[in-house]
This record gives C-alpha cells, structure tokens and sequence, in this order.
RNA sequence: GGACGGCUAGCUCAGUUGGUUAGAGCGACUGGUUUACACCCAGUAGGUCACAGGUUCGAGUCCUGUGCCGUCCA
C-alpha cells in the first residue's frame, strides 16, 4: 500500500466498475422495498457549484445507505431546459455573432438552441460522476425531452379542463431585458434608494391653482389619466368634477375620489397611471379610466410619450422628464426616498407591471397540500420551514405560466384562424392539436419553466402513459422516498410539486371533491423533505458567479480527492443552517481519508497474508479468554456507534452522524486501541483475537462510512479482505444490538464495566502525560511512577496496567505503601501519582502548581456544599440529583485531602 | 410592517426532555519521528454562553423584552 491515500488512482476506477456492473441501476423488485430520490435538476448549462455538492453528496449519501440496507434504489437524474436562462445564454452568443433570434425565426432558433444545448450541456452531469454519485443514469430525464413534454403538455390540457388555467388581461411582471412575463416568484424586491418628486398640476378651470402630487416615477406622467384623493379627504368636495393639466404631453385629465389612496403618504395626491402601477390599474378600472401605455416591451418610451421623450429607455427619461418639470417650474421639490423595488431574478433589473395578455392557473389541491404537510405526511426537516410553507399556501396568488419566449414547452392552445382570440369558442386545447391545422394557428407563447419541473417526480416516472409507468416502476418507487433541495426553491418547486402530485397522480378527482388523507398519501411526490442550507463564502456572503468567491469544486476534488471534499462538506453542514465554507474543513476531509488509509496499512502491515474476512469468521477469530478489558470496551463503543450513527442518519443529522463516526473511529480505536495494540501485536496469545478486534472496528467502520466516503472505503474494503468478492455497496452495517447478538453467540459478552473503566484510565493516562509534560519529558522518555492507593482502585489499575506503562511512556508504576517525599504528584480517580524523578524536582513550581489545583478544588466543593446545604434543592430535586451531588462531594473532598498531602510531603 | 433563523473559546460549530466542573475541530503555543499516518502524536492556554429581566432548589437550555447579523414575505 502507498504510504498516503491516493484518490486519482482509486476513484475514476471504481466509478466506471459501479457502473458497468449496473450497481446504480433501479429497478422495481417486488421483493424488496423500494427507495427512491429524484434529483433537483440543475440548468442543463449550468456547472457544478459548491452548493450542488452538498446536496448531491447528501443525495449520494441516502442512495448509498439504501442500497447497503437492501432496498432496491432508484436515483433519477436529470436536467431541467431552464427557459429564461438557456436562452439568455444563446441570445447572447448569437449576438457575438451579429445576429438575433428573429434572423434565425422560430423554428430555427429552438434547432439552435438545442445544438447549443447539447454541444453545452450536460457538463453538469459528467462532474456529478466525478463526485461519485450513484445516479442511475441510464434513466437520465431532461425536462425538453418528447415524453416529458408531452407530460408537460397533458398536464396543462387536464387543467384547463378541470376549468384552472384561463386567460386573461392583467397586470404582471414584466422583465424589459427577457421581455416577458414573471410569476410572482420570479421577482425579488430589492431596497432602493431613491428620490420622492413633489409636481404640480395646473388646475384646468382656475389657472395659476395647482394641485402637488408626489411621485418616484416622473416618466410615467405621460401616462397619466387621473389625479386621486381619499374621499374623506377635506379638500374633495372643493376638487370633484373638475380637472387638471398634465404637465408632460398636456392634456385635461379628472380629479377622482378612491379610497386605497392614502391619505397620509406624500401630498395625499395621486397620479393614476393604470399602464404602469397595479393599484392604478384598479383604480383605473373602478373609474373606467383610459390606459395609456407610454413604454415599449423593452422599456424604451414609446410615441404616446410624445417625440421629446419617444426612444429614451426608462431611466434615461426619469433624468429627462425631471430637467422637463424643472424647466417649465413644475418640479416643486426632490428628497430622498427608501422603497422597494421588484427586480427580475434572471436578468437582475427592475421590473415593469405591464398590462398584457397571459395565461394564469389557479392552483389546484391547495387545501391538500396544506394538510400533506401540517398533518405530517409529508415531513420537513428542519421542521420549521412548514411555517414558510404554510404561510405561503394561505396567501397564494395565481400562477402567470406564460412566458413569451420560445425555449420551452409551447403552450398547447390554438386559436382559429382570423377570429377573435378573447373568445373561448375559437379555443383548441389538446396536447397533439387540431385535426385541421391549415385552420388554426397556435399560442406562441411556452409555459414557466416551472410549469413543466412541478411534474418531476412523475413525469420521470412515465406519467402519464400506462406502459411507460409500468416499466419505470411508478407505483414501485412513488412516493419518493426523500427530496434534498434549498428551502429557496420552497415556492417555485417544492409546493408546486406537491399540488401537481395530488392532482395528476392516480385516478382523475372531480376539483370539487377533496382527497382522503389515504389518497393524499398515495398522491404526494416524497415522503421527507430535507432542506439544505446555503453556502456562503468565509466572509458569510453568498457565493456567486459575480463575487468570484466560489471555489471551482473539481478544482477541490483534484486537490483533496472527491471523498476528502464530501467528508468536508458534510463535517461543516448542520442541519439546515446556512454554511460557511472554508477550504481548511475540506483538507480535514482529506486528511481523514489518509488516517483511515493509514490504520489500514497498519493493519496489513501485522500479517499480510491475504483473508476473506466475513463477519463471521472475524467473529471466530476472537478468543472469549484473550479478551481484555480494551477489548470489551472498544467493541462496546462500536455497539453504540452503529446505533448511534442510525438514529442521527434517521433525523438527517449528517453531521452529527459523522462526527460520532469520527469520534470513534480516531479518538477511540486510533489514538487508544491501536496505540495499545502494539505491545500485544508483538505476538503472545491475545495477538490474534487483538487483531479480529481490529477488523471488526475498521469492517463496520467502513461500512458507516461508505455512504459518505464511496472510493476508499470500496478500496480498502476489497484491500482489507473484508469483501468476499462483493462491493461495499451491498453490505449492511447492521444495528448495535445485531453486532451485540452475533459477538454473543461466540461466548463474548462485552462487559459494561470495561468501558467506564477506560474512559477513567484514559483520564488517567493524559494527566500522567501532562506531568511529563510539564517537565518537558519527551513521550518516549520512560520515566518511574509511583502511587498509592486503596486495594479497590489498584485492582482496576493493574488491570489495565500495561495500556498505562505504554500510553503514557512510563517504565514503571510501583504501588507504595505511603507517600513518598519531595516528588511532583497528581491526584486521580485512582489515587495519587508521583512522578519519580532522577534529578531535582522544582519544589517551587511544584508547590505553586498543587496550590492553584487546591484552589480550584476549593471552589468546586464550597459551590456543592453550597447546593446541599440548601434544604430546597436536597427537598425538590430527584434523589439521583442530590446523590450525586454527595458523590461528588465526597470526590472532590479526598482529592482535596490527597492534595493537601502531596503538599505536604514536598515542604 | 410581519415571520423565521443566528448570536457559546481567536475562527467554524456541537451542546437531546433544565441537573456534576460548558465540549469538538481548526488556529495559537510547548514538546515529539516509539511497529501506520507530520495529511501524524502528546500536552497547554483560551469562554460574563449578545444584553436585561423573569420562572425554578438549579438556566447556555424555558418565558418576556432589547440589541446586532441574516433570510423570507408584504
């Protein structure tokens, strides 16, 4: 074996051996329960991120575990075509070229876009494979692909049937850089400062009378239709019926009285602009006000605004309709002002509310969805974020799904041609279109990217074709069993995924009838949600592509390997707190993997003959009479650890669970049992039972790790002889209490007794150590000990006298029948220590030394006599409370007089 | 404005239903190549658990309020 772990000679072996062998395939097998997890697809063009591989590592991790306890696992992999996105992306390399979309027309830009996609695409995937992740690939969905589509497609046709998709002339998002509409979702508000401006409108009828009205937007003021006061405004009665001039593009335009204008906001005064604001729209059609439109799609002012301002785009033209008011005396005043302003998530500029033409759903099976989740069918951990969800639900507003561009899945509506399109008559909604298409011509608009991955645990899955369902096992693998995604995405994706699963999946339900919880359960798309946090850069800020703070994760797995990174990453991630990411936690990951290939050199190192070392023969190779009191206690600990490391995998602790793993894995068996296995591996009767103790630990530990760590542990695994031939992929590490059974059958009973034991031993050893320490004796320094103790307590510690010589470097630890004068002491558990040196002691430093444990002492004891001198704490709290508290007295106090002795023998 | 999360050692974080003297890793410092590992071993220092009240025999933990940081919603 090389003296450190190499990953490059390992990983890319193994990863192409699990394929080939079908070690990731998922099939439905109706003797085993299923286990399945659909991936989040990620942008077709998007490349790896460190955020991707925490939860694909977590992802992998879930499979893995599955597939070690025998379920037959499905991990579906897949692409989403992200619409706006991709198609920004090709837009932009198009315009390198000089051209534009409209030169390629329709069809010829979707056949480009695809070759870019493919060309592009799919990096993604390939990088996943080098993280080691056990996606079944042969079953690779993207979301373009004809039978999703045609999902996609069936799905919106059984909406609007079921009468929940309409059309309709609304305000919504519109994004000026993609040029269509957004959902809700899609926009973020962002605080803004900005400046308030205070115009003046002439009266009409009284010239030199103005009215003030206060406004953010100076560029829509073309648009104006209206001024709007608060009918309980006292100057309304003075205002109603007359007018006043539009000091941009003059014109007569009516005072009116709405009550959603607030009184107290700025002059009291508003400008009604129903083209460009969503309240103004309403009120505006309360008043059966005219709209007028003063910006083109991209926003660009258009004619309407007049030719002085037709041409600038927006932010050009609040300067210019600013200088314009100044100049003619209109512009009262300027301050500034904080609001918030909603920017297009994509594109990252502001958005305009625009009066278009789109299609909407209304949502289906939201009572549902409610109940899926706060009656715990579905459950999410961390817990809390039901609350977001919930609150989400409670408040929900209908989705925009159109999108006016062209990457996606157009919508499947076709409208006769040459009659109007508001009328539903003239309507064809069906997924394969009309029979007669010279007659029609279709919507050119596609659906929200969204639209389409809502439906990703089904659709994957063969929905809605019978036979395809059938063979891709959807009643076998739905519901899945887990989704890890960023609570980010809670809205776009997760709840909408969970509406989709309780309309589409099973039998069709007439929309009036509600769904049993046992239909509700058949119906949702997961069973757990886990949400990930986000991982931010050292400084806490979020990584992006802009800020460049986000390492490149195949960099991290040249350098560290792909398990050292999926060790790191899962060490530092708590459950569902965001992540602060530091390169040092991932080199801590590559280090364990070195500790761990390490030990296992060791090991080989004992006795390099080759073994097949089932769990049973380990078992048979151990001794019960050559077992000693390190020997229980190790495989106690390892009892413990593997129903440990269960319970925090079932709660999704994964760092917990790692860092119990951990704990036993290095503190445990490396720094103690090895270290004390070396005097015995020098040969005598507990050579080979000490080393079946060994095998056991690094077996189990092994396989605990696999599911984080794949690559080494696969390797060490076959190097080891643990396999018999078989991957670790299909070996199950068992509970504590199944170890517990198997080891009892052979005659061993690991005694309880042995672990506290070591534990005070060990506490032992480092005080002992400390002492040497403190003089600057190196370790390997074998120095005299002497100690004097009750018979109880010597018993103990000759017991395990061997490990003590050993651990702490010591020739010699001699019992003596009183105190000896004028050396360095240590009071213990097992009574007092001395160390006996050769040359002078510094009787000073000494003195000062068991002064200042004497003082601590002091504080420890009066603080407890305190508590037990109070009759409220020894009437109130348990008995268990109150005895240990004496117990611990009664510690404290002959350490105190042992203390006092050692003092005393050095004056 | 509302909701949620965080505030514990220099840094990153653990700390279960309140119960011994609040832990780990990293970093710092000291010493070290003993049958694996310097990607290692041994040891040391370092904490008013954000602040203020309250409940309790007992609070990092429960309650109320405040502050700061972050996220989401309006």
């Amino acid at each position: 074996m090389e003296k450190a772990y190499q990953p490059k000679d390992v990983e890319d072996r193994l990863y192409q051996s699990w394929e080939e062998e079908g070690s990731f395939r998922g099939t439905p097998d109706a003797g085993k329960p299923a286990y399945s997890i659909v991936i989040p697809p990620p942008n077709v063009t998007g490349v790896l991120t460190m955020g991707h591989v925490l939860n694909n590592t977590i992802q992998d991790i879930l499979a893995r575990r599955a597939r070690q306890r025998g379920f037959s696992t499905l991990w579906l992999p897949g692409t989403d075509h992200a619409g706006i996105a991709t198609q920004t992306k090709v837009e932009q390399q198009l315009r390198q070229q000089g051209k534009s979309k409209h030169d390629l027309g329709r069809e010829g830009f979707i056949e480009h876009a695809k070759e870019w996609r493919d060309k592009h695409g799919g990096i993604i995937l390939k990088q996943l494979r080098k993280l080691g992740c056990s996606c079944d690939w042969e079953r690779t969905v993207h979301t373009l692909d004809p039978d999703y589509s045609k999902a996609v497609l069936e799905a919106f046709v059984r909406l609007f049937n079921n009468g929940y998709v309409y059309r309709g002339k609304r305000m919504v998002n519109w994004c000026p850089v993609s040029r269509t509409a957004l959902s809700d979702e899609e926009v973020i508000m962002k605080p803004q400062s900005g400046k308030l401006y205070k115009v003046r409108y002439e009266l009409a009828d009284t010239p030199g009378e103005y009215l003030y009205v206060s406004t953010t937007r100076p560029e829509t003021i073309m648009g104006d239709v209206a001024l709007a006061i608060h009918p309980q405004d006292e100057r309304w009665p003075a205002l109603q019926g007359r007018k006043v001039r539009r000091p941009l593009q003059p014109a007569e335009i009516p005072i009116i009285a709405d009550d959603a204008v607030e009184k107290d906001f700025g002059t009291g005064m508003l400008k009604i602009t129903p083209a460009h604001d969503p309240l103004d729209f309403e009120i505006g059609q309360r008043h059966g006000l005219e709209i007028i439109d003063v910006f083109h799609e991209d926003g660009v002012l258009n004619e309407l605004a007049g030719p002085e301002f037709a041409g600038l785009d927006r932010f050009e033209a609040r300067k210019a309709t600013v200088e314009k008011l100044r100049e003619q005396g209109d512009l009262i005043d300027e301050e500034d002002h904080a609001n918030n302003v909603g920017f297009s998530e994509r594109a990252d500029v502001p958005i305009e509310p625009r009066l278009s033409e789109q299609w909407f759903l209304r949502y289906p099976r939201v009572e549902e969805a409610k109940r899926a989740v706060s009656e715990g069918m579905i459950r999410y951990f961390p817990e809390r974020w039901t609350k977001t969800y919930l609150h989400w639900l409670e408040n929900i507003q209908d989705w925009c799904i159109s999108r006016q561009l062209w990457w996606g899945h157009r919508i499947p509506v076709w409208y006769r041609k040459g009659a109007p399109r508001n009328d539903p008559n003239n309507w064809h909604v069906s997924v394969d279109g009309p029979e007669d298409p010279e007659n029609w011509e279709q919507d050119e608009d596609v659906l929200d990217t969204w639209a389409s991955s809502w439906l990703w645990p089904i659709a994957t899955m063969g929905w809605p074709n019978p036979s395809a369902m059938k063979q891709q096992g959807l009643d076998y693998f739905y519901p899945t069993s887990a989704l890890v995604t960023g609570p980010d995405i809670i809205f776009f994706w997760v709840a909408r995924m969970i509406m989709a699963g309780l309309e589409f999946k099973g039998d069709p339900v007439d929309p009036k009838t509600t769904l049993s919880d046992e239909q509700i359960r058949q119906r949702i798309p997961f069973r757990d949600v886990y949400f990930t946090g986000i991982i931010r850069d050292a400084k806490g800020r979020k990584m992006s592509k802009s800020l460049g703070n986000s390492p490149d994760p195949l960099d991290l797995i040249e350098k560290y390997g792909a398990d050292g990174l999926r060790h790191g990453i899962m060490s530092i991630a708590p459950k569902g707190q965001d992540i602060r990411f530091s390169e040092e936690r991932i080199e801590q990951g590559r280090n364990f993997c070195n500790k761990l290939w390490n030990v296992s050199r060791f090991r080989q190192m004992a006795d390099e003959q080759t073994r097949e070392s089932s769990l049973e023969e380990i078992i048979g190779r151990m001794d019960p009479a050559h077992l000693n009191q390190d020997d229980h206690a190790i495989l106690l600990r390892l009892i413990q650890t593997l129903d440990e490391v269960e319970r925090l995998y079932e709660q999704y602790e994964f760092n917990s669970a790692l860092h119990s793993i951990y704990r036993f894995f290095w503190n445990d068996l490396c720094d103690w049992y090895v270290e004390n296995s070396k005097p015995r591996m020098r040969g005598g009767e507990g050579k080979e039972t000490c080393l079946a103790v060994q095998d056991l630990c690094l077996r189990q530990v092994l396989l605990l790790l696999h599911p984080v760590t794949p690559f080494i542990t696969e390797e060490l695994w076959h190097v080891l002889g643990f396999s018999g031939g078989q991957s670790i992929q299909w070996a199950n590490p068992g509970t504590g209490q199944e170890l517990g059974g198997l080891l009892s059958q052979s005659g061993i009973k690991p005694d309880p007794v042995a672990l506290d034991e070591m534990l005070a031993i060990r506490e032992l050893v480092t005080s002992m150590r400390a002492l040497k320490a403190d003089r600057n004796l190196a370790n390997n320094n074998r120095v005299e000990f002497s100690y004097l103790a009750e018979d109880g307590k010597s018993d103990v510690l000759s017991k395990h006298l061997g490990s003590v010589l050993s651990s702490v470097g010591a020739a010699a630890l001699n019992r003596v029948a009183q105190a000896p004068a004028g050396m360095p002491a240590l009071v213990t558990a097992f009574g007092s220590i001395y160390l006996d040196l050769a040359s002078g002691v510094d009787v000073g430093a000494e003195k000062i030394r068991l002064s200042k444990e004497l003082e601590a002492l002091n504080k420890i004891i009066s603080s407890i006599e305190n508590k037990l001198g109070n009759t409220a704490f020894t009437g109130k709290a348990p008995p268990q409370v109150v005895e240990g508290a004496r117990r611990q007295l009664a510690d404290n106090l002959a350490k105190k007089q042992e203390t006092e002795d050692a003092l005393r023998s050095l004056s």
